[in-house]
DNA sequence: ACTCTTTCCTATTAGTCTTATAGACTATAT
DNA sequence: ATATAGTCTATAAGACTAATAGGAAAGAGT
């Protein structure tokens, strides 16, 4: 399950690749427009900030804007960042791995076969879309 | 992520798949082979039995057994047993849709056109892949 | 009939994660 | 200075997960 947090990152983020110009936006304009709280995406766009995705200013004019080009940001990285491992089970991921307790082989187990098969096809994906594709 | 239910659930379906006969296996027997709570696999089979999946035998000499040739189970009946939606977010789910609150338009929705093409890519891998394909 | 075995069913609980909310602090533009 | 807008920490309600407990029901063997 995609939890609100990347749901709703994903939409910001998307809000401002959208715009002409990249100038820092307001947290209060793009809760607005996407109808998220504006206290949750004050965190959100700060973990993604933290993150080197988004840069901010502070004050009057301030707020957030793309530090990079739309083409570039990866949707892995989104993900990754704000929901974390894309893989389904620990045992099966690249970024977050973690061996399963109950599972003395690894490779003997039926799960983890299915779960490779599943985030390499899911990897896939998200690999190949960028922000840029998810404005069009 | 993958709920351990789910996890059990395919490892025990997989050690029945992959005994010679389909006779009745005990509870403890699948237990004690994975690793798994006796009582916590006990609601588990439960479950699959009443989705169809699995036969029951009470008494002595009963146990939990296969209805199904191994070919004929696919993995998306297991896991939307066991775990519901294989789509990562509700308003892209087949079988169990749901409207998003914050989204006025789905099909303008960035997240929904990505989880869209994770769904299709996931569903594809586990409507190709039976209970057969995780025995070898 | 009796007894042992094994599944069936309901309830409960501890722990964790998600989704917020509140409030004070810091930096910046004018 | 002052208003503006992001930064940071803490906290709390609610939902969900993983597991545990205990007895009811049904079947097999004697």
């Amino acid at each position: 399950m995609l939890s609100k947090k990347t749901k709703y990152g994903i939409k910001a983020l998307t809000f401002l690749a959208k715009r002409d110009e990249n100038c820092p936006v307001q947290i209060s304009e793009i809760s607005k427009a996407e109808n998220i709280s504006h206290k949750f995406l004050e965190s959100i766009l700060l973990t993604l900030r933290k993150a080197g995705v988004l840069g901010s200013k502070k004050g009057k004019g301030g707020g957030y804007y793309l530090r990079k080009e739309p083409e570039e940001v990866r949707m892995t990285e989104v993900i990754r960042v704000l929901e974390g491992p894309i893989a389904m089970i620990p045992c099966v991921s690249l970024n977050f791995y973690e061996k399963c307790d109950d599972c003395p082989d690894e490779n003997a187990c039926s799960v983890h076969k299915l779960m490779i098969q599943v985030r390499d096809n899911t990897l896939n994906v998200l690999r190949n879309t960028t922000l840029a594709d998810l404005t069009l």
